[in-house]
DNA sequence: AAGTTCGTTCCGTGACACGGAACAACGCCG
DNA sequence: CGGCGTTGTTCCGTGTCACGGAACGAACTT
């Protein structure tokens, strides 16, 4: 019955904002009064919402969801340093941990020309195809990695990385350098710079600028990234990790 | 079933971060077996997390409330415009909503001086003793300020305003002004200056800027707070609200 | 060693979740 | 206008699974 209210909430994984109750079954294999009952319980609790007959995610999840203390604690660590990253590179500027092979983003910080990108807070992306989610890749210690290429490579864009031997050797470059590049693997035209986040000796995070690909400077760009990872590492020396 | 896991859940409101499962018991009014069977029942979906004999909220919840459309939507909006004010100001600045008589705050942004606020992202406090609250509530039509005011006032702090008839001209003054402002009846030591935010014609939240008592200013920080809220309405004509 | 407090397991009972079937409200097409 | 597919809703008998008192064990206190 849990399982059943899980496996609704989880309907709502990419952008479709709003299903019908048909949808919802579809997507659950639920029969229909079972989704029908299950669904008006979930609106009663504020866990959704509905108009008309169209069901979306309730507020009340989100003032749960904003509660997590493991993202909570180190957004709330980074954000002065992404506000940094932002004002230094008036870029687009992510903060993501990893969560299992998959990149989630807790926070994204733009200005008015927001690019158009696949990452969204609270979203996951392949590890291999993110600038944040190489720099995790890169030192997360070498049974991640080797995970990661046990799988076919996933790609979001023609120019993602789907060859094992390239992406090792990319990991290899971000080893020495701190830092992660990642181009046109994640949205057209865009391009990426990243570097991880330590605590306690771990990765526990990465933060990333990105930006269109013809005002893509490394030479701008990697010493503001690189001086955020740094400055939210030391801040979180004792602090959050895992 | 579905209730009683709701009831977990909301235990976790305040800034307890995590809790024992003899706590969680107490707290609900729930049964021991009953409990430990529903707390395990939700570790396994990754709503809540466990560490030893502590549980605390899950990563899963961060990412389901992170879709949310309502509030997702409006903060995607009002980032440019959040980042804008703080720019300008360099104080902490926050965008929130109502729910029923509380302010819900949706972000939050700051630099590595961040005051001591009892606002928190997802968190509610009373819509009359804040800034942003104010604001909602001084334009969101007098049947809402009655319904305020035929409650007796909480308060956050002693400076907190709980006689309704201040409460009153203060509302008539952000009416006149545009602004609503706030002396340290959230915090101590802390004032702000809120300005509400409109789509199609009414309200649909408030932006504000924090900021502690000696340095505040309004001839600084009004320009720039209308501004901002200006901009953000112009925005949202069409888009989200209700 | 005796006493608390807490987490965990067991298990018989009964409430209530379950879902097939039937019904109702639309929208579509001929 | 009438027949048809689709979708949301209600009913209700059946069977399951959530329920929680009781008992157990571990850890800590006095």
């Amino acid at each position: 019955m849990l399982d059943k209210a899980g496996l609704i909430l989880d309907c709502f994984a990419p952008e479709r904002e709003s299903y019908r109750l048909s949808e919802l079954c579809e997507r659950t294999g639920l029969p229909k009064p079972t989704a029908h009952r299950l669904a008006a319980d979930l609106v009663r609790l504020g866990w959704l919402e509905r108009t008309g007959h169209r069901y979306r995610l309730g507020a009340k999840l989100f003032e749960l969801g904003a509660r997590v203390p493991r993202r909570r604690d180190l957004r709330e660590a980074a954000l002065p340093f992404l506000q940094d990253l932002f004002e230094a590179t008036r870029e687009t500027v992510h903060l993501g941990v990893r969560e299992g092979l998959d990149v989630v983003y807790v926070e994204r910080v733009h200005g008015h020309d927001a690019l158009r990108l696949p990452s969204r807070i609270g979203g996951s992306l392949p590890l291999s195809c993110t600038g944040v989610g190489k720099a995790l890749l890169a030192f997360s210690g070498p049974e991640l990695a080797d995970e990661v290429l046990a799988h076919p490579l996933r790609s979001l864009t023609p120019r993602s990385i789907t060859d094992p031997a390239l992406l090792r050797t990319a990991l290899e470059k971000a080893q020495v350098a701190g830092l992660a590049y990642e181009e046109e693997e994640a949205a057209p035209g865009v391009s990426c710079i990243a570097a991880p986040v330590f605590a306690r000796g771990t990765v526990v995070a990465a933060l990333s600028v990105a930006v269109p690909r013809e005002r893509f400077s490394a030479a701008r760009l990697a010493p503001a990234v690189r001086t955020a990872a740094l400055g939210l590492s030391r801040v979180l020396r004792g602090g959050p990790g895992g």
